[in-house]
DNA sequence: CAGACGATTGCCT
DNA sequence: GGCAATCGTCTGT
C-alpha cells in the first residue's frame, strides 16, 4: 500500500475483495464513538450514483465533531433547524452550507439524541473521475487532479452533492452511500488539530481530531 | 430587523 | 501571503 516517495495510495481491486464481499455499513457502526467511526472512515467509499453512474472515491481526510462540548460543532449551542439532523440517527448525512457558496457533508455518528458527526475533508476519486472534472467545471482548464476533491466544499462539488442530501441514509442510500472499503494500517494514518475553528475554544481548537492518510496527494492543504 | 460571520475556495500580488 | 466572494443562519435589539 505504500508507494516510496508517493505516500500511501488505496488500491481498491485489489484491497476491496471482489464480487460477494461486504457492500455496506450497519448503523450500528455509525453509533460507535466518533472518533472511533472518524479513524475507520479512513479508506471507507463515499458513493454518489448521478444518472445511473457511479461517482466515488476513498476517504482520505476527515475529521470529528463531538456533542454539545465540543465548541467547534454546530451543536454546541443547542438544537437548531439547521443542525437537527444531527440529533438523529447515525449514518445519516448532515450537509449543511456556508461561506454563502459552500456545502459540506458530515455522516452522522453516535446514538439518536447525541448530536455528533464526521466531516469528510477529502476523498481520493475511484470512478466516474470524468463526471467530476464536469462538476467542478474545470473542462478547458489545466488543473492537478488532486485538486478535484482535496477539501470538503470541493468534494461535494465534484459529487453534485448540496442541502438536498441533508437527512439522507447513508447506509442504504441509492444516490449517496458509504461503503466498506479498504483499511489502512495505523503506520498510514496521522491525526492533528482541525482546520477553519478559530472561533472554538482552545481546548476544542488544539483537539486532534482530524484524521488524515499520511503523504496522500489527495489531503487538503 | 439589522448586523456579524462562517467546519472554504480561488484568484491576486 | 492576502483577500474577496456571497448568503443562510444565528444573535441581539
Amino acid at each position: 500500500m505504500h508507494i516510496e516517495g508517493r505516500g500511501y495510495l488505496a488500491y481498491p481491486d485489489t484491497d476491496r475483495g471482489g464480487i460477494g464481499k461486504l457492500t455496506r455499513f450497519s448503523y450500528e457502526f455509525f453509533s460507535s464513538d466518533t472518533l472511533t467511526v472518524a479513524r475507520a472512515l479512513l479508506g471507507a467509499y463515499l458513493v454518489r450514483t448521478v444518472d445511473g453512474q457511479r461517482l466515488s472515491g476513498i476517504i482520505v481526510e476527515c475529521e470529528a465533531y463531538v456533542g454539545q462540548d465540543d465548541t467547534a460543532c454546530h451543536a454546541s449551542r443547542g438544537r437548531t433547524q439547521r443542525n437537527q439532523v444531527m440529533f438523529g440517527p447515525p449514518g445519516h448525512a448532515y450537509v449543511y452550507f456556508t461561506y454563502g457558496m459552500h456545502w459540506m457533508l458530515n455522516v452522522i455518528t453516535e446514538m439518536e439524541g447525541s448530536p455528533a458527526a464526521v466531516l469528510l475533508r477529502a476523498i481520493q476519486p475511484q470512478e466516474g473521475i470524468q463526471r467530476m472534472r464536469e462538476l467542478r467545471q474545470l473542462r478547458g482548464k489545466v488543473r492537478k487532479e488532486q485538486d478535484l476533491t482535496s477539501g470538503p466544499a470541493r468534494l461535494t462539488q465534484a459529487l453534485a452533492i448540496d442541502g438536498a442530501f441533508n437527512g439522507t441514509d447513508m447506509v442504504t442510500g441509492e444516490t449517496l452511500r458509504l461503503e466498506p472499503g479498504t483499511s489502512f494500517p495505523d503506520s498510514a494514518v496521522q491525526n492533528g488539530p482541525r482546520v477553519g475553528i478559530n472561533y472554538a475554544d482552545e481546548k476544542d481548537r488544539l483537539a486532534p481530531w482530524r484524521f488524515w492518510i499520511k503523504d496522500n496527494p489527495y489531503v487538503s492543504g
